[in-house]
DNA sequence: AACTAAACCTAGTAAATTACTAGGGAATGA
DNA sequence: TCATTCCCTAGTAATTTACTAGGTTTAGTT
């Protein structure tokens, strides 16, 4: 349950991004620089929040990113939920149990759907719906605004 | 922000014996077959509640181990804190930066005592409170009452 | 048209962590 | 004394993470 550097890197360059919000694009070597991420590995948690649709980019010469939205409609829960590959922290939450968490003998029954629906299902099921409500609770504007 | 297996079997392990609760010890064996893990990763997994102070054991021939506490009094909290090294997600919220949050650069500054205080720290920190609220208002009997 | 600066893409690798396995030691009851 | 049970430590294989490397494509500038 450690927070990867992907998503506190991420979280970072978002809000450096938020910072110079209608400043025009931002490019990745300006970018790493002020965070302190290597060039190469920024680019690739770059690459993930483009591709989650959060960033916009122009190639070529004076190309660079930018916020495909406005600040106030991005919540951290995108950003990291991006990152974090959609904070799945148990494979049963996706649909797919992977029997490893004793289903097969215990109370619970891993049915034919492979969905898992183990006495301890409801716990982890609970605590992922209180994580992305937590980080949707807080947008990329109110972080960098100190309102949270 | 995966949930570690440690965590998985551990739960199941703790309703497994709050299933048992007042019905005397409970063997490794006896535990290890009906969960479906192996007596010697179960056997660390335990001993790791045991240190926490949630289990108690007798040792020697018909030894086993019991719940310290009533299942109304042991929070699902207690319980993953002790197995997933106390939901501390990042470093920062134990008090130490490993300034790999990208702090030393940005409008953040991880001053004299290590102490982060990123704008991001704030997300991790809420995200922290968010997991063990949730966590914590899960009781081990309301679990395994269905109240969950 | 050539050059340069930028994003884009894929593969590889080193480090760290996780998930186990293994084996012996110590306590206790029969 | 012996079997059964918990206790402790170390080792290892598998997986994941964090990061590096190198080439490709795009687009503005000269």
């Amino acid at each position: 349950m450690k927070l990867s550097s992907k998503a506190r890197y991420g979280l970072k360059a978002m809000c450096y991004m938020a910072d110079h919000y209608g400043e025009g694009v931002i490019s990745l070597s300006t970018m790493s620089s002020s965070i302190g991420v290597s060039e190469k590995y920024l680019e690739q948690l770059i690459s993930t929040l483009r591709k989650a649709g959060l960033i916009s980019a122009n190639r070529g010469a004076n190309g660079g990113y930018f916020l495909s939205k406005d600040p106030v409609d991005i919540s951290v829960g995108d950003i990291i939920r991006a990152l974090e590959d959609g904070l799945v922290i148990i494979d049963c939450l996706s649909g797919e149990c992977d029997s490893k968490c004793g289903c097969s003998t215990n109370p619970c029954s891993c049915e034919g759907d492979g969905k898992c629906n183990c006495s301890t299902y409801n716990v982890w099921n609970k605590l992922y719906e209180a994580i992305n409500d937590c980080l949707d609770g807080m947008s990329l504007s109110s972080l960098i605004n100190k309102e949270v």
